[in-house]
DNA sequence: TGCAAAAGTACACCGGGTGCAAGAAAAAGC
DNA sequence: GCTTTTTCTTGCACCCGGTGTACTTTTGCA
């Protein structure tokens, strides 16, 4: 099935990412040019611009899987259960699992990497855009299987993605300032049950 | 007190502003270089850079003064009034006011410049950076002035800046299709009561 | 009036990103 | 197997945003 032409797209796919993360991660994002890049995984600069429409998506491209998985969520739950405790619930599963995209992953090369993006403007940027396409996603879906109106659900779909950046980013502060994700597994879980509690109830209660 | 030095450098830092967003307005802010704005303003390049750190803030150091806003409305408000409350009532005061950070107006230059904010996506990520900083200066104030704990306080400005930056935007997309700010009023009422209503009592009776 | 500090300028340079045209390689047709 | 055609890659020149630097001009003040 799989031409040659194809999978040797996908082996310089690969192989500019891995050369590029490399680099970055040895010397930062800021201190590698796209053209050391292209010299690393011997290929042109022009090619590395073929592959990647900017130089972030070197990195980022790899979350972007990623970018509808609570919309998934949220379309796949068991019937009778609310979107939003769905949504808890793959959190906090995904904490017990130690996904990265819970902030609560210490292996060293996601923590570097996660760290990375944390930390360079750019990326971070690029990292918000995505969460804008996952609220897009994610109010499209309440609207779909929980009859919300629009603007709740835009609302809403707004507000539990920043929860879960939230979340993560307090994840992976912690890993990064020296814990253990086992040692912070107890705190993100009671952090995660808070925002979801506040979520659910209300700001009134809480204020 | 004004010193002919510093009133020179506010005249310039104005014509600098002015020629570029004039020049912005006119043919769309990826078709203008900041040669052109130096031009323009009968300046070097180098000077640009030299009054605005980037070319984005040609546009947007003049929203930069409402960076702080919420946490002001927050730390000023009447005894006895919740934070949450206090800051809805300012919302519907700027709806009332016509305030230009609402949304909900309709002058022409103004209307223009927002559009151009929304819909160039380096503005766009400018803007949304300041509102990270409006939602650490609110979780601060927040922390203050009502002794709520830390990661509350961050939850709840965090949503509290989305809704604002949410309801905004639909004001503008209203008057951007053609309504009057009047017509959109009542509207753009009735979707922020909506809005903070579900702020305050939870999702969980809305899903 | 003379002088130090501040502001502005010219210029060379870097890095991200694109358009283009020509060359290399794979796929399709025979 | 060979040609033709399509797709990929490359090198090159170029644009633009942004910075370092060294030089000139302006301004405040003694």
């Amino acid at each position: 099935m799989a031409g040659l032409r194809e999978r040797k797209k996908a082996r310089t796919h690969a192989a500019i990412s891995d050369a590029a993360i490399a680099l970055f991660l040895d010397r930062g994002y800021d201190q590698v040019s796209v053209a050391e890049v292209a010299e690393a995984a011997e290929v042109s600069k022009r090619t590395v611009f073929a592959y990647f429409p900017a130089k972030e998506d070197l990195v980022v491209h790899r979350f972007a899987d990623h970018e509808a998985e609570q919309a998934r969520v949220v379309r796949g739950r068991p019937p009778g259960t609310g979107p939003l405790t769905a949504l808890r619930d793959h959190f906090l599963a995904g904490l017990r699992d130690r996904d990265p995209v819970t902030g609560l992953n210490d292996v060293p090369q996601i923590l570097a990497l996660t760290r990375m993006v944390r930390e360079t403007p750019a990326l971070r940027t690029r990292a918000v855009r995505f969460q804008e396409g996952a609220g897009k996603a994610l109010a499209q879906a309440l609207r779909e299987t929980a009859g919300v109106p629009e603007l709740t659900a835009r609302l809403a779909a707004t507000q539990v993605v920043a929860v879960h950046w939230l979340l993560s980013m307090d994840n992976h502060r912690a890993l990064a300032d020296g814990q253990s994700a086992d040692d912070r597994f107890s705190a993100a879980l009671a952090d995660a049950d808070h925002a979801f509690a506040v979520l659910a109830e209300g700001l009134a209660g809480y204020l």
